[in-house]
DNA sequence: AACCTACTTTCCGCAATGCGACAATAAACG
DNA sequence: CGTTTATTGTCGCATTGCGGAAAGTAGGTT
């Protein structure tokens, strides 16, 4: 899982890519934008978006290229490969219809926590979150959930590789910090964070942990206020807990 | 939207996306396996395979090199580029809890249809179509909406650029039998399809147009008894056309 | 209409890069 | 331990991708 540097990297490979990330953080572009955005002459530019346009992967719509659903395709393709996925849509279902929520899979990939898919209870709240976003294990409920049943080893690989970089006012910094809470929510069986983004969302998740591996969490956001609540807490741990085990359960006898 | 075929291709990146789409398309593959499906030296290949997993677009597990979540990530991004998707998101809810079919979200881009979002009503069936699969137009019930509201040159367009594959055994071949459909669904303002994939499956759909233009389409699919119910099929016409209207509406007045 | 300015596409020749054949190592299997 | 199979590394050559510059387009302005 660390980034070995390979030896013979296929550089046109890698500026494709690039070209295709900057088109998606411009959120679509025009050449104009974008020959001031990638690193490379306008002739050379041109032609990468060209070949990109021509295999389906980039489309153009006055004058604005965008990035065209061949990637969706694959993305898609990238989520069903998740057996997670398959066995929890569901269960989240009711626990959105229950609690009201958000409610959010998670999945681990590379060091790092994915919104691999989400449910809107009718008192949910719209954060920016985004499905497929990438977020640092060690800021979220559901990653802090993930990292705890997970080995030791595979924790300090996560810390070594991404660090430990302050998201929140109240994010964890430290490896000893880290450890205490991981342990806190080994006991506990769940997660909970507040200010899981910045601003005034608070988050419980718990684990989903079968055939001796981690295979994602699941979690329900809300505003700070409600979950302040001491019952709504309990019922909101109550819900993703056993959200959690009904996962399991499919996973294990699948 | 022609493929114009672009004068100077760069070999390197449609290479990166055929390995890219075999991994694909063999859901996950271990060296040996990708050396007899991709044209290209064991040596190369490799090259290939470790660049895009140190991007972190493939990720290797047990030996077996699968697609990452960055594809999530961008194909998630492709989606919300869409305007229809998040004005359609709550309608296709209600529509899914209304008729207790399967509900689904449809665009158009490059001359296909495309998958875009699925809401599963009580009663759903599994049918073996995913999100983000693209597919003819000709032979949808929303394909045909879709078409039923673009100009003629567009229509030829399309039909230049794919033709008129025989996907089911009643499915459209003849630019004559497209015309005569397309200028029903006009009169009737909804498409209606048996056989939409071949294996029993009817659907009825209601195309989006707003601001002079073709946004997508709604379409319900169920099977083929349930269907050929006089009222219920009332009842779905009913419901993906004021489902339209709504996000219509919606699109209109953003 | 002519001119201008901004944006996009094509042309050109050179050097670097990506290429496959082959070699080396590592893992699987008897 | 030997044999096969799978994966990674080396090397030198030809191709391909490269930037610079020029040509072509489109939209405005006088």
């Amino acid at each position: 899982m660390n980034p070995d540097p390979p030896n013979r990297l296929i550089h046109s490979a890698v500026r494709a890519f690039e070209i295709v990330e900057t088109v998606r953080r411009l959120d679509g572009a025009t050449f104009t934008e974008l020959t001031s955005e990638v690193d490379a002459s306008e002739s050379t530019l041109y032609d990468y978006l060209e070949t990109l346009r021509y295999q389906g992967y980039l489309s153009k719509k006055d004058g604005s290229y965008r990035l065209s659903l061949r990637f969706f395709d694959l993305g898609a393709s990238a989520r069903e490969a998740f057996p997670i996925y398959r066995h929890a849509r569901s269960t989240l279902e009711t626990v959105a219809d229950e609690s009201g929520a958000a409610v959010w899979l998670m999945v681990e990939e590379a060091g790092k926590a994915v919104y691999l898919a989400r449910e809107m209870g009718d008192q949910a709240i719209e954060t920016h979150e985004r499905l497929g976003k990438h977020e640092y294990l060690h800021c979220l409920a559901s990653g802090k959930a993930m990292l705890a049943f997970s080995s030791a080893e595979y924790v300090d690989e996560v810390v070594e590789r991404h660090g430990l970089p302050k998201r929140t006012p109240e994010s964890i910094t430290t490896r000893d910090e880290l450890a205490a809470a991981l342990e806190e929510i080994r006991e506990k069986g769940y997660a909970m964070n507040e200010h899981e983004t910045a601003e005034g969302v608070s988050a419980v998740a718990a684990p989903v942990v079968a055939n001796d591996r981690v295979y994602g969490a699941v979690a329900i956001a809300e505003p700070i206020a409600r979950m302040r609540n001491e019952e709504r807490r309990r019922k909101l741990i109550e819900l993703v807990s056993t959200a959690s085990n009904e996962i399991e359960l499919r996973l294990t006898y699948e």
